[in-house]
DNA sequence: ATCATATATATGATATTCCGCATGTAAAGG
DNA sequence: CCTTTACATGCGGAATATCATATATATGAT
């Protein structure tokens, strides 16, 4: 993963707050993010799309559920980032974080 | 400066490398880049310009040259994030970075 | 089998970004 | 002045990204 695709792959707002979302819950289903975001299921789903390919997150069915993840194999550099950009930008992710611990799909197991 | 606005300046090569140059080397003009990058004059002016709006960049004019820096006013977090991206992707900068060494518009001073 | 829920993808329209080229401006030297 | 050098910007077209809508697939329950 070069930087410029990374960078590229969080130039976006929704895949922006997917990612650091996720990263800070450990994992998220589509419809987690759907509510916290208040997003239609598709735009989620394609940017998370985008993300899997890129090899920032992966994914994995549990009955009907996709559950997403960042990606196990994620250089310590990216991580890096991603910390810093969660850390210093809680204004900017303040509304979906709070949608977020108000829904209840991932939250209640493991 | 919100990380999305951040992440969007970041996304393309032009932007990314003149930044982590610039950061590199302290400050450079536009033909040190212009030279580094191996591109035209206006797409390299372009790009820091928005840059420069964003307020990444400063810029000082001194004579006929044009310095670019890092805004002095640059949040901690960015800069941790422009010192990982730059330690950690030598790949990515090394044909610049020793185009950059060769060229001596800002080297010879200060 | 049928249906509801969760997710993915195809498609065509719209918006944004990027570029090359031409031109404009600013400084320094003759 | 006039020219050269360094840089900035306006503009139209090309390439990319994003979106909403519709549709497809997968799973589990009845």
């Amino acid at each position: 993963m070069n930087p410029l695709n990374l960078y590229k792959c969080l130039a976006e707002d929704t895949r922006l707050k997917s990612l650091l979302l996720i990263r800070h819950k450990h994992q998220l289903c589509v419809c987690d993010l759907q509510d916290a975001l208040q997003l239609s299921q598709p735009k989620v789903s394609r940017h998370l799309a985008e993300l899997r390919k890129c090899d920032l997150l992966q994914d994995e069915r549990r009955g009907k559920w996709v559950y997403y993840r960042l990606h196990p194999a994620l250089p310590d550099w990216i991580h890096g980032v991603l910390d810093k950009t969660f850390t210093h930008n809680q204004d900017y992710l303040a509304d979906c974080l709070s949608r977020l611990s108000h829904s209840c799909n991932s939250n209640c197991e493991s």
